[in-house]
Formats: C-alpha cells, sequence, structure tokens
DNA sequence: TCAATGTTTAGGCAAATGTCTAAATAAAAC
DNA sequence: GTTTTATTTAGACATTTGCCTAAACATTGA
C-alpha cells in the first residue's frame, strides 16, 4: 500500500501508466516522451514496478514494460471504505 | 491531483481518514491516537485539507475536522480509466 | 572481437518531506 | 485580567526524493 501510494505521487509515473494504457513499450520509447535523462525515467520506472503498477521482461537488449491493472483494485478497495 | 496523491502518501495521513470514516473529530482528539506531536498531526491535517480530503470548521476554541469525501471520485474517475 | 545500442547502477546534489521544540494566537475558565 | 487549554506558525534538522552525469552491464551487428 506503501509502495502504491509512493509510486502514484509523482506526475510522470502517473503519464508512464497512461502511457502503458495504449499498451506495453521499451524502456527507451517511454523515456522519449519525457525530457528527463534515461536513467531517472529507468528509477521511475523501478518503483512503479516495486507498486506493481507494471511488469517487465527483457526482450533481447530491450526492456518491456507492462501495465500492470491488477493492483488497481487494491486501491480501489481502499478507497471503497470511504464510500459507505 | 497533484495535492491528492501527495496527501494520501503518508500512513500517518491515511490513518487520519480511516479514523475520520467514525465522524468528525478534533485536532486535538486525532492528535491523541498518535505518537506525534500536536504541530506534527496540525500539519499533516493541514495536507489533508490543502486536498480537499478534508474540511474544518473553528468551533470555540476547538477545530472541528470533518471527511471530504467528494474528492474520492476524482481518484476514482482517474482509475477508472485503467479499468477499460 | 570490437563497436554501437539499450538499459541500469552508482554517486552526487538541491529541493521536498516529516519530525521536533519553542513561540504565537485564540478561546475558556477562574 | 490572568491563567489554562486548543491549535497553529515558525524555524531547525535529518531523511527522502527526483534529477543529473559517468560508468557499468548486456545484447546486437560489423
Amino acid at each position: 500500500m506503501n509502495a502504491l501510494f509512493k509510486a502514484l505521487n509523482d506526475p510522470t509515473r502517473r503519464a508512464i501508466l497512461e502511457r502503458l494504457r495504449n499498451g506495453p513499450a521499451t524502456a527507451g520509447a517511454i523515456a522519449e516522451q519525457f525530457q528527463f535523462s534515461a536513467p531517472t525515467i529507468s528509477h521511475h520506472l523501478d518503483l512503479l514496478r516495486q507498486a506493481d503498477l507494471v511488469t517487465s521482461q527483457k526482450q533481447g537488449q530491450f526492456v518491456v514494460y507492462t501495465l500492470n491493472m491488477t493492483v488497481f483494485d487494491e486501491l480501489l478497495g481502499w478507497l471503497y471504505q470511504f464510500k459507505s
């Protein structure tokens, strides 16, 4: 839960998630969309992975990142307790 | 959106929100539940207010904090785009 | 094998964060 | 009117965060 909220608490990381809504992408393709350096984006991706918001698979020299939506259910569950 | 995620990215603040699920409470009553100083809790309450997650009304020498659930809809809306 | 490409790791730095104590403000009680 | 009670503001400090550059690692291609 901590890692989840931490990962979401950054506009760049949220933008990465929105980018991945359109389908998986390599680290490089993701980094191209932003004005930050590749290491910076790599670090953001690491935090997203720690929160289980994305998964990564190595494909040759590329690393493909994929959105993992199942963890959103945890967040929805947390929110739901406030809606009653 | 930034203030919202920022406010949620702290276990103490989330615990305050859960506390307020049971109804409004004064700053002092909230502070009693935690091991932090009153100024620290006051600061947390300020961040929650900035995110519009709580409202505050002064009642005599007390300040009563109330959960504001309407802002959760914004968060639900953001989440929803990922569920399709 | 050597060079190029894609990504991560390491280390450094400024800014933001979470905590504290001390002081200020405001209302209540004596 | 002075003291107590409730809360916030101010300022300090250690830790975390987000960024960078340089270097390392891993794979592909000549």
